[in-house]
This record gives structure tokens, sequence and C-alpha cells, in this order.
DNA sequence: AAGCTTAATTGACTAAACTATTAGACGGCT
DNA sequence: AGCCGTCTAATAGTTTAGTCAATTAAGCTT
């Protein structure tokens, strides 16, 4: 007997968050954030630092929304980031209850830094890799993510 | 003209970060972890149980070298899972330096429980996306997974 | 028996998250 | 103009997770 379609669909779903958590755990974690906890940074700051790189000017709570965090966590990891000179917390002209992120010339150097060593460890593992498999895993993810953002939504 | 072998590595490259940061951050882990942290589980608590659901009788530091975590951080966790009486700690005849640990009752139960969560939550996305985009991602996940855990060794 | 290694705990510390509360500033309404 | 509700952020206090260094106890080796 064939399995049924609903017995696949089990059996996708159980073989898709096995690998969603071997891709979570030690392994890539490893190849991407390595350098960065070299440095000092926890992965909370590398988590915003970056944010704040693709989101220049943005306020505290565009964050804690972007992270799902709430604004206590983030104004620490502001402070921290603040205090180590990779970005500056200043007033917002417009709206005086909010502050404006950007990166100092030292942060904006230090995403630089560590993009490309995440660049360079994701090459090394793509090069591993069929070209067949490359696009798959690409073109796959994307409806993954797509689909779980409009299950999110729904 | 045409981008050339080297212009598209970075770009697959790219691409793939961008992805894997996207399934990272909130939609996906919400989809997963959010039950478990309505039941005051909190996520490193959550791995080491299912961790032990698996790996029945294994020791601390077992544990430890899963996540890649030191010996008192598993101490700590396993402390309050044994507090909710998820898990015991009971002597390794064979070693008496050692604990041997396992699931009560109780864990096995909530262990099963969050998986049928995660299930439905996972099958909620695959729900969404067409045959061959679930081949796909599943096929292009193995293949990343074992091409990273190659890159690691290396 | 002595000495090294291993398993786990304890203590002291930092980081990150939470809740609850507080302080200003914005905006709409009367 | 003045008040009220809402929004942005900070502060205080707690819990959790992680680190390292030191400790205890047991196993292994010679």
């Amino acid at each position: 007997m064939p399995p049924s379609r609903s017995r696949r669909r089990v059996e996708e779903a159980q073989r898709l968050l096995d690998l969603l958590n071997a891709l979570g755990s030690t392994t890539f974690r490893q190849i991407l954030w390595q350098r960065a906890s070299e440095l000092d940074l926890t992965y909370a700051q590398s988590q915003v630092l970056f944010y704040v790189a693709d989101h220049t000017g943005c306020h505290m709570g565009d964050v804690g929304k972007a992270f799902g965090v709430t604004l206590p966590a983030v104004t620490h990891i502001v402070d921290r980031l603040e205090e180590k000179q990779f970005l500056n917390r200043t007033d917002d002209p417009v709206d005086r209850r909010a502050y404006v992120l950007e990166l100092t010339r030292a942060g904006r150097a230090l995403v630089q830094e560590l993009r490309g060593l995440q660049m360079r460890g994701v090459q090394g593992v793509l090069r591993r890799m069929t070209l067949d498999d490359r696009q798959r895993v690409i073109k796959g993810l994307e409806a993954l993510v797509d689909a779980a953002t409009e299950a999110a939504r729904a």
C-alpha cells in the first residue's frame, strides 16, 4: 500500500522539523557567529547591530518589534552597544520622546567585517553543494519563509 | 554580460544568509516555541527536555556537548527541570561520579504535547506550499545540513 | 599507593529577558 | 488654552542562562 496523502504530510513535517533543529543547533550557528563572540559581542548585540545597519535612523521600539522583545531588553542592549561605541542614540528632532539610532564609523566597520566572515562561512558551505542543491535550498527556503509569514498572519 | 561564476556564488551566499536570518527570527520561532513559553518553559529548558526525551539515560555532560554549553549551565537547567518534576537525576550505577537523566511521566507527556503542537504548526506552513516546493526545501536542507557538517569538521 | 583525568557542583559574575512602574512628550477634544 | 489618553523610553527588581575558577568525589594508570 502506498503511503496515504495525510501520512506523507506527517512525514514531511517531521523531517522538516528535524532539519530546522539541526540547522539551528551548533554547526551553522557556529559558522555564522563564532567570530562575533570572540569580539565580546553577544548574539543579541550582533543582531541589533545588524538591524540598525539596515535601518539607520530607526527608533528603539522598531528594534523591539523586529525581534519580538520588550523595550527594556532593547534599552540594555543599546546601552552596551553605545558603551562600546558601536552606535549612537541621538534625539529625534521630530518626536522628542524618541531616539534615533545609527551606527558609528566603528560600528559600520564591524558590521562589514562580520558580514564578510559570514559570507565566507556560507560560501564555504555552498562550495560543498551541487548547483542543483544550491538552487533547491534557496528556492525552497523562499517558499518556506513566505508560507510561514502567511501562516503567522492568518 | 552574464553574471560570472564567482559573482553568482556571492549572490547565492547573500540570499541564503538573508533567508536563514528570516527563518531564525520571529515567525518560525514563534510557530515552534510559542506554546512552550506559555507553559513557563524557556527555550533552553525545552531544548534539554527534547534532548533527554531522545537520549534517555544520558549524562549531564552529553547535554552540554550536544548544545555546546558548559557543565554549570547544564546543572542549572536540569535543576529547574527537576524542580518542575519533568525529569529525574539518578545515580549512575556504573560510574558513581555521573548522573543518569530521564524524563518523568509528566515530562514525557509534555514533550509529546509540544511535539504535537510543533507538528501542527509546521503542517500549517507546509499546507501553504506546493508539492514541488515542499520537496525542494526538504532535499535542499538535507544537502545544506550535510555540507555544513562537513565544513565544520574540515 | 600516588597521581592524573573526568563528572558534576558551587560560587561569583555578566548578559538578557521579563513585569511593573515612572517620566516626558505627542495629539485630540472640549 | 487645558486636560486626558496614548506612545516612547528609562528604571527597578526578578528570573534565567551563560561564563570561569575552584572544589569534591570517583575512576583509571602506572
